[in-house]
DNA sequence: CGCGTAAGCATAGCAATGTTATGTATTGTG
DNA sequence: CACAATACATAACATTGCTATGCTTACGCG
């Protein structure tokens, strides 16, 4: 018998990425079409077309999870958790188009938990701002976690899908630091910790 | 010459919505099949597929606006801003694919204004209250309506998309308010503000 | 070392999609 | 009442994703 050559799944997988990010249209044909393979390899390694769609939100997935896993960590958990929000920022409008492909509706995710590993990683920093006395010990970090998220993807959104323009993404540093001080943070040191965190690495 | 019959207009948009309910493919032709126009139609009032979607975004923000310009206005301005969130959510919930629809690129929006006429109420709201003392004078009517409609549209479109359950919704109530205690209103105040204005009509 | 077989792979054909072309019917207008 | 412009129906067309059919390849076992 014959093996799959693991260099054809990710040879056709990047193209697909390249085309979405040059806003070319990726279909089956257009995918294949400039490289030595036939249509056929799109299902013996995808399965079909909404295979592939599966695998290129997985593979968004796995990049956001790969840029949040970056971000140095330093001893305050607020100015991290800014930096935290600045590399998702950063991630998603550096491919929009990838974004709004990992938030497509219609292709169960097989992941699940690959959006839940992006959240762990800043449920981590809201446990060491809890242990670090910036938060009120009866906050719920997963809550917060979900909460910052949710502010963060709806400024990507928002920008990547064309209602407000690029600088809007600056709003998440007043919101953000709104949401620590509920939290329990002071005033002053979150809006300075906020502020570096986001300052250190914005979005281009 | 003959004239256009609005009436067909609207049964295909109608069509095309509860077909986006049902989670029913919208093609052009199961679009027109059972009932009594062809194919054709969509192409003299809409001009092809393309205008149909398009149509049927601006039909979405058209709803949105109707919604929220139908939640009565109280003497408590941070109680109607939570009410506001509360009606968009809603708007969103009941009709997730619409919503998606409303969001998706590719069909540049003719409408552009209808999205701005939605933010307007929140503008409004966020006047009056800063004219009764409860935000500080120097908050940004804009900025701050354009960040709570990032907040609500976040967690619509994470709740929309499938990501986080429809009990996550609530989390829109803490984040709002921790928003406006940030904007200057006293946070107990804002706290019982905010919780009636989402109680008084919370989505289903 | 060699062969058999299971799997990759190419070509071609199929159903369904959106679009356009062409002819007909209808209806507002002078 | 006649003209003409426009809605409308039918049908053909290009492109989409997919499947069927062979053929070729290379792994595994004797």
């Amino acid at each position: 018998m014959r093996t799959k050559d693991p260099a054809v799944r990710s040879l056709l997988l990047d193209r697909a990425a390249q085309m979405l990010r040059t806003r070319q249209p990726v279909t089956l044909r257009s995918l294949v079409a400039g490289t030595d393979v036939s249509t056929m390899a799109v299902y013996t390694y995808f399965g079909g077309m909404d295979g592939l769609w599966k695998a290129l939100r997985q593979e968004g997935f796995t990049r956001l999870a790969a840029k949040l896993a970056a971000v140095p960590m330093s001893e305050d958990p607020v100015h991290d958790l800014a930096a935290l929000g600045a590399a998702y920022l950063s991630n998603a409008l550096e491919a929009p188009d990838l974004y709004r492909v990992m938030f497509d509706t219609g292709f169960e995710l097989e992941d699940a938990a690959a959006a839940d590993e992006s959240l762990h990683s800043l449920v981590h920093a809201i446990e060491r701002a809890k242990a670090a006395g910036r938060f009120r010990g009866d906050v719920d970090p997963v809550a917060l976690a979900t909460q910052s998220w949710a502010i963060g993807h709806g400024l990507a959104s928002l920008v990547a899908t064309g209602p407000l323009p690029h600088a809007a993404l600056a709003h998440v540093v007043p919101v953000l630091t709104a949401l620590f001080i509920g939290a329990g943070d002071t005033p002053d040191r979150c809006r300075q910790s906020v502020e570096r965190g986001w300052n250190q690495n914005p979005p281009a």
